[in-house]
DNA sequence: CAGTCGATTCACT
DNA sequence: GTGAATCGACTGA
């Protein structure tokens, strides 16, 4: 039997620590997207370190662009970035305003609002690919670029949230290579999911893309 | 200002 | 396991 999730909005202290501290603490909370329809909220089990100017692996790496201003503000704020074409990314930034540092998002397990999740997400086979991978994670939230730059932390009105949820034990979390991660950032093992979880993403290397004809 | 490619996902073999 | 999709940020000339 499990403890009632508990349902507390973090504090921003809890971001404003060093991303290596932050991102395995996150694991087990509980992320709630409220929409017109209702909440969509998330029980993360997957999620990555992105250490800022320090990283190559890091958007902030080369500095601060227009994408990339968010992660250069103040902690416990929602970074949300376009890839590929087609798909958005979810972070929460961490560390004091100018670290520039964020956790990603990778993936979680839907414990509310699955039936508002399943909308979005009519490829998913089963309930845990809802939220398994980043991009699925913040299309089953409906999270875009309208969302970049909120505030995580605040009671006040906006549209994520995060919660204390139950936070998993150390001897829970596991670790190893980023997804994804081209270069020397691929050497961190700053990935860190929730062991033997159902929901956690398949590991993927970096593969560069063909050049098009 | 054109070329390159990404913190990915999905359909298909 | 392989390759296509799709667009905007970033890079370097």
């Amino acid at each position: 039997m499990i403890a009632t999730p508990d349902r507390t909005p973090l504090p921003r202290e809890f971001f404003d620590r060093p991303v290596l501290e932050v991102a395995p603490d996150l694991l087990g909370r509980i992320l709630v997207r409220t929409t017109p329809d209702g909440p969509i909220s998330v029980r993360l089990t997957e999620v990555e370190a992105y250490d800022g100017q320090n990283d190559p692996g890091s958007h902030a790496y080369r500095g601060r662009t227009a994408r990339n201003a968010v992660m250069f503000g103040r902690p416990g704020h929602v970074y949300v970035y376009f890839t590929y074409g087609m798909w958005h990314c979810m972070n929460l930034v961490c560390g004091p305003e100018g670290t520039a540092s964020a956790v990603l998002l990778r993936a979680g397990e839907i414990i509310e609002g699955a039936e508002l999740a399943r909308k979005r997400r009519l490829s998913a086979r089963n309930d845990k690919e809802l939220a398994k991978g980043p991009a699925r994670l913040a299309t089953a939230l409906d999270v875009d670029r309208a969302q970049d730059g909120t505030d995580a932390c605040t009671r006040g009105d906006t549209p994520l949230r995060i919660l204390t949820g139950t936070p998993v034990t150390s001897d829970q979390v596991r670790n190893g290579p980023r997804t994804g991660v081209s270069g020397e950032g691929a050497v961190h093992p700053w990935r860190f999911w929730v062991a033997d979880d159902p929901t956690v993403s398949p590991y993927r290397a970096h593969v560069p893309r063909r050049r098009r004809t």
